[in-house]
DNA sequence: ACAATAATATCAGAGTTCTGACAATGAGCA
DNA sequence: TGCTCATTGTCAGAACTCTGATATTATTGT
């Protein structure tokens, strides 16, 4: 190892501690929460996404693929690929929209029902450690500038997702 | 649209807004921002994580497609796609380290860093507007929670990247 | 009723990220 | 010396995410 390797800063320091650039550390915060996520779901074989998704359509049975993708703000391309994984995994089934012809109606399957119960329990661990050590007050904080992270100058984009 | 679709929680209510899941703000603000950062880099061709690395290859340029994929808290196969892209487009070069069969230099080409030069200016724009509407202290808050959030319980995963 | 516009869904292609597997090099030990 | 192990780099395959394009259906305007 050549000797600059050595010089690493180390592990919460400089760029990489709470003296980095907010978009970096915010990419890194959603890669590494994403990858615990995906550990713990691993007996599930579910991925954050398709997580994601099924809580949705458990909550809003009603909901196309296309509200979706406007619920999670993301692209209705992302959201298709993502409920067809989940269809090849029989985890949920789409019939023909009464009423509409090209609208179809998502419905999750026993099997989808069960994973997601499993996988709620998995999750909800991970996300109380996501608080911890953070007063009621920093965690709403916290909230409030991710949402506006996420929310900022979105109206200039012509594909707004 | 069906009746039920008229009731879409409003744009910052509900599961969506300050009270929602923090795990689910954390991955749709990451995605929101890498939307902005990408849309806003459009000229340069860059996508977020192509331009982290230039950056971090400027800032260290002895450093080793495994190191970097450690700084960046990567996988070396994820780095590796980024710098082959990046190769690429012709905005770095990768000789054969001296001292080393198997390790190899990488430098930016002169239009890496012209586009580098470029690149920065528009995403440092977007970083103050990260920042805007919170107080110092409240953005070391967020600082140390993203930190944290990156970095929890990151020790019991096989192929810890 | 017919044409124009909007909404829904999908295909194609690219970049990022992971897991899993593998080859080649370097370093340490019996 | 030779064996073992860690490091470095890559290939293959999958999922997610985007942009761009296209087909089908619904709504709206004249």
């Amino acid at each position: 190892m050549s000797k600059a390797a050595k010089v690493l800063p180390g592990e919460g320091t400089g760029k990489r501690g709470p003296d980095g650039y907010l978009g970096y550390l915010l990419r890194q915060a959603a890669n590494g929460y994403r990858h615990r996520v995906e550990t713990s779901l691993r007996e599930t074989g579910l991925t954050q996404p398709q997580f994601a998704a099924l809580t949705m359509l458990d909550a809003y049975p009603e909901h196309s693929s296309a509200d979706l993708a406007r619920i999670a703000l993301l692209t209705p391309q992302t959201m298709s690929t993502i409920l067809q994984n989940l269809e090849n995994a029989a985890l949920i089934r789409r019939h023909p929209h009464q009423e509409h012809g090209r609208k179809r109606r998502i419905e999750l399957t026993d099997a989808g029902r069960q994973v997601l119960v499993r996988a709620k329990r998995l999750v909800y661990a991970l996300e109380i450690e996501l608080a911890e050590g953070f007063s009621e007050e920093e965690q709403l904080t916290v909230r409030r500038w991710l949402v506006a992270a996420g929310r900022r100058s979105f109206e200039e984009g012509a594909n707004k997702p």
